[in-house]
RNA sequence: GGGCCGUUAGCUCAGUUGGCCAGAGCGCCUGCCUUACAAGCAGGAUGUCGCAGGUUCAAGUCCUGCACGGCCCACCA
């Protein structure tokens, strides 16, 4: 009577329309064509919904995405997506990380592979003023391009729904203002100074990293035991400068031990433990220091462990009670010869040979055989210079140490401790326009600083509130704001929480050319412009500065006569001044409004900044900072969705990367404001049931093998079969277009298998959602998994075919059921299996545009499944559940594979139908009898006869299930 | 040296606050092209839950120690 006829007789079968074997790239396709003209990932800040933001980690442009890529981006996909669903203004901010060393190595790289001019070559022409710097960034830019097209490329392949119209580049123009405008602000703060410091040296690439770039590795060394001859005499080194030991006198020494015998060229003290027996015999004596024969103290310091052979401590044990001392070359040296004002004297070149040109005084040269060595590397060094002792007899003892080592994490050669001239971030300085706050509690990090901010950021850890700066808008945000950074799992809180208690301060210049130059210029000033060149404090600065300080323009001046500014000079503060030792002019410019006169005589800063500098701006700088309008508009991308509100990452790159987003977005935007910068660990949330798609939907574009992938890709496939099947069944049903919902089965009772299904629909909606916000992806993965395949498609799908065949009430009836469970499925499913999701959702949209259950629980229809509200498990879907129906469709599974299994094991061909006699408890009648064809149709035989006291057929084979006794007869082929 | 994580079926892993016969996928064995699906369906085999103790009526699950594997941190001459 409902329009049946019309829709029996032309069934508009959508299934036609949907290929039987899912087509992944074809359907891909298509959907990914009609999201690209919704424009669907597209998100305004304007746009209602609570905000929701994630910022890719940027994939480093060295090359295309690998599989732990795909990982981490489907996981964020699923998070937005759901977001999305849920109604929240939600935006994936893609892009690409220009990894400077990292990409710098692998051009040259393939550069020598390919025999074509390489680093080297270009350093050559840049020194000859040929533009090799230029020629060769240019290369790298090339290389940048194409990668970056790929990475793009490969995102949308996996169909990872970023806002590609909001596409960033770390090194692009606008990220590059980011990076001068927090240059200039941590400059202006005192945050940024120039030190003369020992760092971390790669020799390879021959420029500076940070401590974080460092890994130790366990090599096998050897501690060799040299011995130092004592000065005979107790006189001072100006009282004796070219006393030498008389030949043929017994030597007196004191035997050092070391693993590295070449820095030996450069030691300036040998030092004891004060409290060591031998040292007040040797107070005030010294040392020759063979080949090179400087005569060097013996000092006393705290820090030299004493010797002890049976010691379990390997330092104790292999000490000798001597340390040679070589501030320029040992990180612990250079500590010590900074309590005892010791010289210091470097003896390798940047490449880690021996040179005399940088830093090693020529009086060193005039006696004694050190010239010898100049040229050989460190290794060469280290034979060389331990044969000579042995030759000379001073070699007491050699013997083997395994021990570790840092190495370079990306040259992978050994890092040398070496001195030079580099850029450091204060990262416990007080900021000073922030309050005092006092340290945080248990450490000597003071609450206002960079490392404070991050601490203080941890959930539970409280906050602090921000002074605000004079006329700095930002500064209004601050209210109310609170700081919530928490890490899933919260284990990593503590690796969080630690590393900034022992926090170090930061180098931030890389001696590379790919990267952001600093915006610094060094200049000389002629002896004319001295007045001009002196004074000025920061009160000062629009006097001195070219232009006004919204031009963000820092001139710190020296004179040529050589008086070099100390931190006070500049800053009203001497708190660095040890290390503020600023050569030349150096001046900082921000915007692009420099002037040409003024740079035409200076000389930009050749350094480039550390890579994470400018990732750590990363999700302020993709949202439009440091622009005015960005910063003063509250409807700003920035100001809706900064602070971010989940971050995907590794976790070996937390204190890399995130410890730097949170301090740099916390101190930048005037005020603790990190609302969630949560962390989500990638490998400890990965499983092999956690992303059914990986393979067919999302990385076709990825080199990976197959095989991990074929629960995906075979899920995949019985979506779409289900999906079609159960499309074109319920066009069978219903008239082509139905203008009002169909009636539930017009007064009929929902079946026991009706509820049954329904309730463990309600059920998995409710599994998914609590994985999904303890994000775990793998269960969210296995409920819908376990719901679609296993209840619907091997169960509920099987019985309802009789029901949609005879049509009428019971047919409509289960078609809402069937679409009910589809269509919640799809949405469910959508965050992880997008582009199957979306056109099945289409299909259905046209059969059946208007779902739900009429009278009991509606559905709010959506044109794409990408914006279909969301399933959540409330009140009214907590109505669909059913203990009951579960328990009752239990049973009849159990009695339903009880059966099978007798099948089976008795070989009885599977289209034949056996007959079943079951012999139940009374609490059973009802339910079985009830249902009765779907347990047939199920297993496949004819009941015959049931009842608590149904007599047992002859020749049958027995079984038990669900407190049954279950008869099978027929199991004898009647042919054979 | 300090810390963290892991050790469950041939392989990759789930096992929530200790509770009935320890699970999944892949692989393997048997039978099926049953009109959504062979990328599938039905059935099946396979585990001293790293080792040794302990707590408990009950331990893969909690405690202690050990072994192996992996990761992080540290200024070890």
């Amino acid at each position: 009577r409902h329009a049946m006829p019309d829709a029996m007789s032309s069934p508009p079968d959508a299934s036609t329309q949907l290929p039987p074997r899912y087509d992944a790239a074809a359907v891909q396709e298509a959907v990914a064509r009609v999201w690209e003209q919704e424009r669907a990932f597209h998100a305004e800040p304007t746009d209602p919904g609570e905000p929701f933001c994630i910022v890719i980690p940027p994939p480093n442009v060295t090359g295309a995405l690998h599989l732990g890529h795909a990982l981490n981006n489907t996981i964020q996909d699923i998070l937005v997506r759901r977001a999305r669903m849920q109604g929240k203004n939600a935006v994936w901010i893609p892009g690409t990380d220009h990894a400077g060393i990292s990409t710098q190595a692998v051009v040259d790289k393939r550069l020598q592979a390919e025999g074509k001019p390489s680093l080297k070559d270009y350093k050559k022409l840049e020194a000859e003023g040929k533009n090799g710097r230029e020629q060769f960034v240019a290369l790298v830019q090339a290389w940048k391009d194409e990668y970056e097209a790929r990475i793009l490329g490969q995102l949308r392949a996996m169909g990872c729904s970023c806002d590609f119209e909001r596409t960033a580049f770390t090194m692009d123009e606008k990220r590059a203002r980011g990076v001068r405008e927090a240059f200039f602000r941590l400059f202006k703060d005192g945050l940024i100074y120039r030190g003369k410091r020992l760092v971390n040296w790669d020799p390879a690439t021959q420029t500076a990293l940070s401590d974080d770039e460092v890994e130790n590795e366990e090599v096998d060394g050897h501690f060799y035991y040299l011995r130092y001859p004592l000065d005979s005499g107790s006189g001072s080194l100006a009282a004796d400068p070219d006393h030498r030991l008389a030949a043929g006198a017994t030597p007196e020494y004191v035997t050092v031990a070391t693993t590295r015998p070449e820095t030996m060229l450069g030691d300036t003290a040998v030092a004891i433990n004060p409290k060591d027996p031998r040292a007040a015999e040797l107070r005030g004596r010294f040392v020759r220091l063979p080949i090179v024969n400087r005569l060097i103290p013996i000092i006393e310091d705290d820090y030299v462990v004493m010797a002890d052979p049976d010691s379990e401590d390997a330092k104790a044990k292999y000490a000798t009670g001597f340390l040679k001392v070589t501030p320029a070359h040992d990180p612990n040296d250079w500590e010590i010869g900074q309590r005892h004002d010791l010289p210091v004297i470097n003896v390798f070149a940047p490449d880690a040979t021996i040179s005399d040109q940088h830093g090693w005084p020529r009086e060193d040269f005039e006696q004694g055989g050190a010239a010898q060595f100049l040229g050989l590397d460190r290794y060469e060094a280290r034979r060389a210079i331990v044969a000579w002792f042995r030759e000379n007899n001073l070699l007491e003892d050699v013997k083997p140490y395994r021990h570790s080592v840092g190495h370079s994490y990306r040259s992978h050669v050994p890092i040398e401790p070496y001195l030079s001239d580099q850029w450091y971030v204060a990262v416990k300085k007080p900021i000073p326009w922030m309050a005092n706050g006092g340290v945080v509690e248990g450490t000597d990090v003071p609450k206002n600083s960079l490392a404070g901010l991050a601490l203080t950021a941890l959930r539970g850890s409280g906050s602090l509130a921000a002074v605000p700066a004079p006329g700095d808008s930002e500064h209004r945000l601050a209210a109310g704001a609170t700081s919530e950074l928490s890490f899933v799992p919260d284990r990593y809180a503590k690796t969080f929480r630690q590393w900034h208690e022992n926090i170090r301060d930061w180098c931030i210049s890389r001696q590379l050319w790919w990267g952001h130059r600093f915006p610094v210029w060094h200049k000389r000033l002629e002896l004319a412009d001295k007045e001009q060149g002196f004074e000025f404090f920061w009160s000062d600065f629009d006097e001195v500065m070219e232009g006004t300080i919204a031009d963000a323009a820092i001139v710190v001046r020296e004179t040529s006569s050589g008086r070099q500014l100390s931190a006070e000079d500049v800053f009203g503060t001497n708190d660095e001044g040890a290390h503020l030792r600023f050569k030349g002019i150096v001046d900082v410019f921000t915007s692009d409004r420099r002037s040409d006169s003024y740079t035409a005589n200076a000389s930009q800063d050749p350094d480039v900044l550390d890579t994470w500098f400018s990732s750590a701006l990363w999700p302020m700088s993709t949202l439009g900072w440091p622009d005015e309008s960005a910063i003063s508009n509250l409807k700003s991308p920035l100001n809706v969705w900064n602070p971010t509100d989940v971050l995907c990452t590794a976790r070996e790159i937390i204190t890399l990367w995130v410890s730097r987003m949170v301090m740099f977005n916390r101190y930048m935007r005037g005020h603790p404001d990190e609302r969630r910068e949560g962390t989500s660990n990638v490998e400890r949330r990965t499983s092999n049931a956690e992303m059914p798609e990986t393979e067919e939907a999302r990385s076709p574009a990825l080199d990976v093998g197959r095989s991990k992938f074929d629960l995906g890709r075979n899920f995949c496939n019985t979506l779409w079969n289900a999906g079609r099947f159960v499309i074109g069944s319920i066009a069978q049903v219903v008239p082509a277009q139905n203008p009002e919902p169909l009636p539930y089965g017009r007064g009929s009772e929902p079946t026991i298998i009706d509820r049954w299904i329904l309730s463990r629909l309600a059920r998995t909606v409710q599994a998914a959602n609590e994985a999904l916000d303890e994000y775990r992806f793998d269960r969210y993965a296995t409920a819908c998994y376990d719901f679609f395949w296993r209840d619907f498609c091997d169960w509920y799908v099987e019985a309802s075919k009789p029901a949609m065949r005879q049509g009428g009430d019971a047919a409509i009836q289960t078609a809402h059921v069937l679409a009910t469970c589809l269509d919640i499925s799809l949405r469910l499913m959508h965050p992880m299996i997008p582009f199957a999701t979306e056109r099945l959702w289409w299909a259905l949209n046209d059969v059946m545009p208007a779902r739900g259950i009429p009278g009991r629980f509606e559905l709010a229809p959506a044109e794409r499944c990408i914006r279909a509200k969301w399933p959540q498990f409330d009140e009214k879907m907590d109505t669909l559940t059913s203990q009951g129906a579960e328990r009752v469709v239990e049973r009849l599974q159990e009695i339903v594979q009880a059966i099978r299994t007798v099948r089976t094991e008795n070989k009885v061909e599977p289209r034949r139908t056996v007959h079943v006699t079951i012999r139940y408890p009374a609490n059973v009648a009802h339910h079985l009898a009830a249902n009765k064809a779907t347990v047939e149709l199920w297993a496949g035989c004819e009941i015959v006869e049931m009842g608590e006291s149904a007599a047992e057929p002859a020749g049958s084979a027995k079984t038990t299930a669900a407190g049954c006794e279950i008869f099978v007869a027929d199991i004898a082929d009647p042919a054979a």
